[in-house]
DNA sequence: CCTGAATGGAACATCGGTGTTCCAATCCAG
DNA sequence: CTGGATTGGAACACCGATGTTCCATTCAGG
């Protein structure tokens, strides 16, 4: 029950607070903050005593969000292999980071790290060297690729929710539609 | 009583807050109704006039957005040519429905109409004409091909708003995507 | 046992969106 | 012009979310 009892309590319940918000808010971003607490399993006062408004709460999962996705990001090894199978990898890590997806895509603004406005320059290079290498359609922008993916993994996401279809099955669907879409066409 | 036959005054205002409430919901889904009644450059009074709750304009705009959504499908023909050609017209005719798009796709809720559940059965037919025909992968399922065709529109019209291309640039890149995305694969 | 930290519940004020009422101004047709 | 229809503004009550304060409870450690 009571399991946050011990020294490093505080640290606990900060990451509990961050942890159910990224949960609640990936499923319903207008969620309130009672939810939110209700998620953490701890009162709404404490919550206020983490972070006195709904704005600091937000920029801590900002933070939360940019370390999730730089970790995801470097699994990937964008560097390596062809540009396409660079996507493929990213595709793969950044799928595990599930509700994460969700509310990175409504909320653009909170996570200004590698996502928010494609400036990431590992992955325009990727993106670059799979022009280049013949296995992304130089007629697609850096953006764009970006824009696809995430769109992607969003509906995703989605569509495990509203399916019954298992995460593997819809990894697989991720998989081969962006692969195809971002190839090289044959005409 | 004779809701039939109003005033012309009566039916204009009503469409002015219902295209002004498709336009303002489509940037931002929280948006009040003060905001709505703004955009229709009409009171807040009489947006309460010819809409009591705010239930009742989310309704009329389903409505509004059904009869659009269905337009734009009758002119996409699903029915002619191959699977491929028929996705490709029916994100030509879409993609003019602007605004309405971010609507549909924020907020699936609004319209249960033909886009809601991908129940339509046109779609279905056409996505498996695909299949059969070898213009659309038999792998990817009829809910699927639903799914990436909502979700590249969507994603392409943030594209239009965030970067300066043009409206044509980028229903090129939708259209280059999606046919890629379907398209049978190789090896 | 006692102290301090952490927590949660209750109560309160505040704020913005919502829905309603009332009234004055305007417009349009007979 | 006149009367009904239409409109917009102002004011109000209501509700839910937010943010704050206060207090009681619990637990760890000296």
């Amino acid at each position: 029950m009571t399991d946050a009892q011990v020294s490093g309590s505080r640290a606990r319940t900060r990451q509990a607070i961050v942890d159910a918000a990224i949960e609640v808010l990936g499923r319903n971003p207008a969620a309130s903050l009672g939810d939110i607490a209700a998620a953490a399993e701890v009162g709404r006062t404490t919550l206020h005593r983490y972070f006195a408004e709904r704005a600091d709460l937000l920029a801590a999962i900002g933070t939360e969000a940019g370390a999730r996705l730089d970790r995801a990001t470097a699994q990937a090894r964008l560097a390596e292999g062809t540009g396409a199978s660079a996507v493929h990898r990213l595709c793969q890590e950044y799928f595990d980071l599930g509700n994460l997806l969700s509310l990175v895509f409504t909320e653009p603004e909170i996570g200004t790290g590698s996502t928010g406005g494609g400036c990431d320059p590992d992955f325009a290079a990727m993106v670059e060297r799979g022009h280049r290498d013949g296995t992304i359609d130089p007629e697609l922008p850096v953006d764009w690729v970006q824009s696809l993916i995430w769109s992607q993994l969003y509906a995703g996401w989605a569509y495990l929710a509203e399916t019954g279809a298992s995460r593997h099955e819809v990894l697989r669907l991720i998989l081969r539609t962006v692969d195809g879409a971002i190839a090289v066409k044959a005409g």
